[in-house]
DNA sequence: CCAAAATTCAAACGAACGTTCGAATTTTGA
DNA sequence: TCAAAATTCGAACGTTCGTTTGAATTTTGG
């Protein structure tokens, strides 16, 4: 046999945890920890840092303290293990964001003055949720995600369009439909703008510092979510807002263009 | 001789100009641009588009149609080369951006109620004319600039955290005191958010394609800078002022909090 | 014009890359 | 318990990486 179909296999975390301790003949040697996991957490760690293609195999595999040909034979090759780390995370954390956006068009707990907030907050809560969840991959899964986003490599880029481009659709039209007045051109330019944003903030220290000070005020939990997003969304929802040429605003810019 | 110490020549644009025209002897083999030119206008154009792990020194000298020791020769390194590439751009426009500070700061064109957009436009407007100036690099030279800010690799994000530190803090601190309501952690976050975007935005074909627009529109030339910076900053500012913590837009984000 | 300096060139360096192979070992299931 | 399957392992594959070398060539300056 090559090696186990990874991509079709059920979605399991990447941490030892109550799923591999069942098992009791899996691995005994170093650590409790299966290969799989354990180049799935290296990889996971080594892949947000220094992004795809300064990630070698040999770094992975030191890493989780395997043999080097343990990647070929688990996965198959680094792309697919890359798509692997990438897809057992975001395509729950996509699933749910739509089932709230489908929740939210279905009119339950729909706020219309507000519906710029809610299509946010249907985009944050559930990475929000993940980032809590050290089983599924915790904090550093978003940072992971800011850099898949960011990353030049073909494959890494073709791989989150073709794959999330429906999604990306759905959402790009509730912005629309929540937005009337702000002409198609501009609504596409800023919600650029938000979701690159989003990805690199995410996976920024200044976000990291305001989540850590926000749960230290608050009683824990998912309230916790809403109270960064009550913080995060409005300044969000608000460059989506703005209205396009202010002329006060223009002639406060075209002052300075003078000074050149 | 090594090399010419490059990184302390006079700066000299990429692509073939006045200033090459004068010197008849240097190479007419192939073309008239001079192996150090060939060599900058290939590396901006690989490096921004695979980044700088994923670009290597013999698909630079191919495109270049140089030899390969050719960029060991003029520059040193393949490192030396990148960071002659950004610095060149990158400090005449640091320069220019921190001139307008100076003068807004001075009091020269403020518009007190929109020091904001000041700021803004203080930031973009020396990117715009570089974008403008294809003898400076033109709109490859933002497309290279937001990958660098995004580029993973330790070596770039050294060179720009270490060489223009001194002049964010700068704008951190403008943007501090024309915001004063704004508390400083939020502040941190929202720039960090900002800044990161707008390398990515306008190096994004949604920016290139409004700009298009607006020039097709206008007639040309710096004026057509404020109209786009007229579209582009209300929604920066927008986000920048939004107050925080507004007690209505938590109740609608905590009813999608409801949903999960 | 011609020695000296600058530049170009082909070739090779050692290192690191992702991947593959067959043997050794461990785990599985009847 | 024992053959079969799964996994681990060391070693090597061929390729590409950035860089260096020394000779050939071109350009410079008196």
């Amino acid at each position: 046999m090559r090696y186990p179909n990874t991509l079709l296999s059920p979605l399991t975390p990447f941490t030892p945890s109550l799923a591999a301790a069942g098992r009791a003949h899996a691995r005994s040697r170093s650590d409790r920890s299966t290969t799989r996991q354990r180049i799935l957490a290296a990889a996971e760690h080594l892949f947000l840092t220094h992004g795809y293609e300064a990630t070698s195999m040999r770094a992975i595999t030191t890493t989780a303290n395997v043999n080097l040909a343990a990647v070929n034979y688990h996965f198959g090759s680094k792309e697919e293990l890359f798509a692997q780390i990438l897809t057992t995370r975001l395509d729950p954390m996509m699933r749910e964001r739509l089932r709230l956006l489908d929740a939210l068009e279905a009119g339950k707990g729909m706020d219309r003055p507000h519906a710029v907030e809610q299509l946010i907050a249907a985009m944050f809560l559930p990475a929000l949720a993940l980032a809590r969840d050290a089983e599924r991959g915790g904090e550093n899964f978003l940072k992971f995600l800011g850099r898949a986003f960011a990353d030049p490599s073909p494959f890494v880029q073709r791989l989150l369009a073709e794959r999330y481009a429906d999604a990306h659709q759905r959402f790009k039209r509730a912005f629309a439909a929540a937005l009337p007045a702000l002409p198609a051109q501009d609504l596409s330019m800023r919600l650029h703008f938000i979701l690159d944003a989003i990805s690199s903030t995410l996976a920024s220290e200044d976000a990291r510092r305001l989540i850590a000070a926000i749960d230290a005020g608050g009683e824990g939990g998912a309230s916790d979510d809403v109270s960064f997003l009550a913080r995060f969304a409005p300044f969000l929802s608000a460059s989506l807002r703005a209205q396009v040429n202010q002329p006060a605003q223009r002639a406060a810019i075209a002052a300075v263009q003078a000074l050149q």
